[in-house]
DNA sequence: AGGTTAGTAATTTTT
DNA sequence: TTACTAACCT
């Protein structure tokens, strides 16, 4: 415990003793702000200038608030109870649980995601008779979330603001969406801060509460905050000031989500007298790595600045590679063989990523790696909790805690097929409006008054009757039971087990695990209150595994080796974000690239090919203008430059169709790159075995030759795999 | 009511 | 190309 002070170099130490008073953190890319963040906590205690409870420290995600608190303890030698650390989403929903009646809400108000939001938003535009066709409302949900990332209430937003959706009505709908959410009792992402917000410009004496509360603040990802979470932290923040900050400029990737980073940029002016402090010794890169992106980001105007040296006491390293490809196949290809090479020189498949721009690009990785036998996973994919099986099941457990949920109603009312066609829901709609009441309740009435009839009587009947059995069952046997039950009961999970589609037994699978989730909480709704705050993927991180990720998921994370593919004009710089912001877009894509070579520890590759296909057809692209911008004493351009550029003068810009295709690409010694893999041997799968497959699915093995099978596909026929990708079903 | 088909639209996504 | 949705048929 004691002498934690003396494993900091200078500025970080200056970072942790500067406690009273603003401060700003600027921390450069593996400068070591977490052991910054978590040693000023603890010396904050140390000092005995606050308890746990007095010090609110907020992340952006759940994986860096679990780090800091477990540093904490490992600091201070032992678990701390009471702490307010968390994001700003679930530091934000427990105090708004103390003063929901503020914004008119009940203390045990819902979270809604994003799917929930849509199809609020939706009905909402239809009672407003707005044309969905011409007005998208993912469209307008992007407006309204902007507006409420900037602190916006629907009476806050001005006319001159409000016009470039449906012509003008775009605040009628934004306040009348949240009406509907005051009646469902529910907030969305953005209300929770939003309305903690509100809440405390409007009730001073809330505000001083929580001004005696925090004596100290801290923030992680400063660079990432948006107009809201600034307001909020101001307000918090204004008797005391004993406020510290820690960010990147250079790093803020998501001002297309509404984060500013004017907060940062403007910082001295909001808090005076603050005092900057900059951590630029870096721990992670070498020094060529440092000097690539460091050049490259110099090219951004509007910078702190910040000079990042190395740390690192070991060999200056490698040159950052440059590497021009024919098209995206030899791409893949390439990186395919060097990950190989990688690998035979003993190095871990877990210490290696690739790095994209768009979801997308993976699939061409994906396909090789394949083929090459090479185990990866995607990271940042489909979550857990947003899996449709999962949603659905937790549109029940949501309508057992609260009946009036009637986005969960509609959710499921009809999953499994009950026969609730239009017509029946009409009539609960109808009944529903009028009478003010749920859905749920609506539905009891109209069972109960014969104007529901037939078979949709009976189901509905049914259902209502085994809600009823589960509410009580949640009483007598706890909530682990009630699941296990309710998805029997409700004719769920009977419905995926006649499904004959090939995720059907995956779906099966993540019902099981779900129920098995649920074990780990007290009550149903602290579960439920996990899954809306807490909506990740729980990293499998057992197997030694390539991973593949966008550029934005890799932020925080770092590999020996990072490859970095697809820099070509229009796909990086993406011309989107060029066209829909000009300089500032530009501007965020180079940091982004920034991000992405400073993951690297001691290989960095960038390549970029001549023609992708996009979709259907081939397009020809340019380098990336990063490219030029990277210091030319710190890479080395390797590859088939040279050739590419005669060859692309010999062809023709735009390749279409298939047979422009195989004519048009080179042909590389076949063969050449599987020679050099083999895969460990995995546990041999003998003919005749249930076998799954992640891409075709359920199959049964027909003819093994080595470490290949033939594998008969239920779904996708016969087809000849590698046994490291399918496991024994 | 429910399944089928044609049309449409496609970055990045910490909560 | 694929994935999703809205109209359309049975």
């Amino acid at each position: 415990m004691s002498g934690y002070l003396d494993r900091l170099n200078a500025e970080q130490r200056a970072a942790v003793e500067a406690l009273d008073g603003p401060l700003l953190v600027l921390a450069g890319a593996g400068t070591g702000k977490t052991r910054v963040l978590t040693t000023r906590f603890a010396h904050i205690l140390m000092s005995g200038r606050a308890g746990p409870g007095q010090v609110l420290s907020v992340t952006f995600t759940n994986k860096a608030a679990r780090e800091m608190r477990e540093r904490i303890a490992a600091i201070l030698g032992r678990p701390v109870e009471g702490l307010w650390l968390g994001t700003f989403h679930a530091l934000a929903a427990r105090i708004l649980r103390r003063h929901a009646a503020q914004v008119g809400l009940e203390p045990n108000f819902s979270i809604l995601d994003t799917d929930d939001q849509l199809r609020l938003l939706k009905q909402v535009m239809q009672a407003e008779s707005i044309d969905a066709k011409r007005w998208l409302p993912q469209g307008l949900m992007g407006i309204i979330q902007r507006w409420k990332d900037r602190g916006l209430t629907p009476d806050r937003v001005t006319a001159a603001e409000d016009t470039d959706f449906a012509g003008g009505r775009a605040r009628d709908i934004y306040a009348a969406y949240q009406d509907r959410l005051r009646t469902l009792n529910a907030a969305d992402f953005g209300d929770l801060l939003l309305h903690v917000t509100e809440i405390m410009r409007n009730q001073p004496e809330i505000l001083a509460q929580y001004h005696r509360m925090f004596r100290y603040i801290l923030v992680d990802e400063y660079q990432d905050t948006n107009l809201v979470q600034y307001l909020w932290l101001r307000l918090l923040a204004q008797s005391h000031q004993n406020i510290c900050c820690v960010g990147d400029d250079d790093q803020s990737i998501y001002s297309w989500r509404g984060a500013e980073v004017e907060n940062i940029l403007r910082f001295e002016k909001d808090f005076p007298g603050a005092r900057i402090v900059r951590l630029e010794a870096n721990y992670r890169s070498t020094e060529q790595i440092l000097g690539a992106a460091s050049g490259l980001i110099a090219h951004n105007e509007g910078r702190l600045g910040k000079t990042l040296r190395s740390g690192r006491n070991d060999a200056r390293g490698d040159k950052v590679e440059v590497i021009a490809l024919w098209d995206s196949e030899e791409e893949a290809r390439m990186i395919g063989s060097r990950i190989e090479a990688l690998r035979q020189d003993g190095h871990r498949l877990s210490e290696i990523a690739i790095l994209v721009r768009a979801g997308f690009q993976t699939r061409a990785f994906e396909e090789r790696f394949i083929t090459l036998g090479i185990p990866y996973r995607i990271v940042g994919g489909l979550r857990f909790y947003e899996r449709a099986e999962i949603r659905d099941a937790i549109a029940y457990l949501r309508l057992i805690v609260q009946p009036a949920d009637d986005l969960a109603f509609e959710r499921i009312v009809n999953l499994p097929r009950r026969g609730v066609g239009d017509a029946a829901m009409r009539s609960l709609y109808a009944y529903s409006r009028s009478q003010g009441v749920p859905l749920m309740l609506a539905t009891e009435r109209l069972v109960a008054s014969g104007e529901l009839r037939g078979r949709v009587r009976e189901n509905l009947a049914e259902l209502l009757q085994n809600f009823m059995g589960w509410r009580e069952l949640l009483q007598r046997e706890g909530h682990v039971v009630t699941a296990a039950t309710m998805l029997d009961e409700s004719g769920y999970t009977a419905m995926w087990k006649a499904d004959k589609s090939p995720e059907a037994p995956g779906r099966l699978d993540n019902l099981k695990e779900l129920v098995r989730a649920l074990a780990d909480f007290e009550t149903l709704s602290g579960f439920l209150e996990h899954i809306a705050l807490v909506m990740e993927n729980e990293e499998s991180t057992d197997a030694d595994r390539v991973s593949l990720m966008t550029l934005h998921g890799a932020k925080g994370l770092e590999f020996d080796t990072v490859f970095l593919p697809g820099w070509e004009e229009g796909l990086f710089p993406s011309q989107r974000s060029m066209e829909e912001t000009g300089l500032k877009g530009l501007e965020e894509e180079r940091r982004l690239a920034y991000v992405g070579i400073t993951r690297a520890r001691l290989r960095a590759v960038i390549s970029h090919a001549a023609n992708r296909r996009i979709y259907a057809n081939w397009q020809s692209n340019v380098p990336s203008r990063f490219i030029e911008e990277l210091p030319a004493e710190h890479i080395s351009q390797t590859g088939a430059a040279r050739a590419d550029r005669q060859q692309r003068l010999t062809t023709p810009p735009i390749f279409s169709g298939a047979f422009a295709l195989t004519a048009a690409r080179p042909r590389l010694a076949p063969g050449a790159w599987e020679q050099a893999s083999r895969p460990p041997r995995a546990e041999s799968i003998p003919v005749g075995a249930r076998v799954f497959h992640q891409k075709f699915g359920y199959g049964t093995v027909m003819a093994v030759d080595d470490n290949r099978l033939d594998i008969a596909f239920e779904q996708s026929g016969e087809k000849r795999v590698l046994d490291t990708f399918v496991e024994r079903a």
